[in-house]
DNA sequence: ATTACATTTGACCAGTTTTGTCAAAACACA
DNA sequence: TGTGTTTTGACAAAACTGGTCAAATGTAAT
């Protein structure tokens, strides 16, 4: 199962890149992005779209690792994930109307 | 679409109760169960058990209601949802082996 | 229209959580 | 050991939450 944090530490090995030179291009402290790859911290929303530019990532499939672990924190101890995800699913397309 | 607030709106017009004896029943300041019930405020999920209990609804169904009205909300204007709604599902599953 | 009562609104506070900064500690390895 | 990278943790600033209260608004009866 892939995380947001995997997906921007393989982007910046595969790039071979430090921390260092990732937090000066992006104006994020290195100990941060340290942290992002580690899941140890939820980056924002910009954060994110930033690392997507940057390491040249399709914008919406990080969002989607991004919001997809939010969801999952929110709801990693409750056995009633099931339920909740099939009523938060309708409630966003009732909302789209 | 039910939600939350109307949940517990309804449940407390059934009694015909007003805010301020539910309020004291509770320990809940009675702006803030009018907020809750208007969906303008999320309630903790100790607050959503005392309503469960309080009005003899379904602790699950008042719970599923509320971590659904959180989590439509964080995706609210992600026209991703669909997707992220089924990454969050498989983290999920995964998380639970 | 005035009274009486219920609900809603908004300003304000306190406590918590989040985000960022920094330097030291830990790690890797020549 | 020396050099460079990553991780950790303490700290502060900013943002967010949850609560309190009183005034404003709504509603219905007289």
């Amino acid at each position: 199962m892939s995380n947001f944090g995997d997906l921007i530490r393989i982007a910046r090995e595969e790039k071979g890149l430090f921390l260092r030179q990732v937090a000066a291009e992006l104006g994020i402290d290195q100990a941060i992005i340290s942290k992002f790859e580690r899941n140890e911290r939820k980056p924002t929303k910009e954060q994110v779209l930033k690392f997507a530019k940057f390491y040249k990532l399709d914008k919406e499939t990080l969002l989607v690792e991004w919001l997809s672990d939010k969801v999952a924190y929110d709801l990693q101890d409750e056995n009633l994930a099931d339920k909740v995800l099939k009523a938060a699913e309708q409630k966003i397309k009732y909302k789209k109307k």
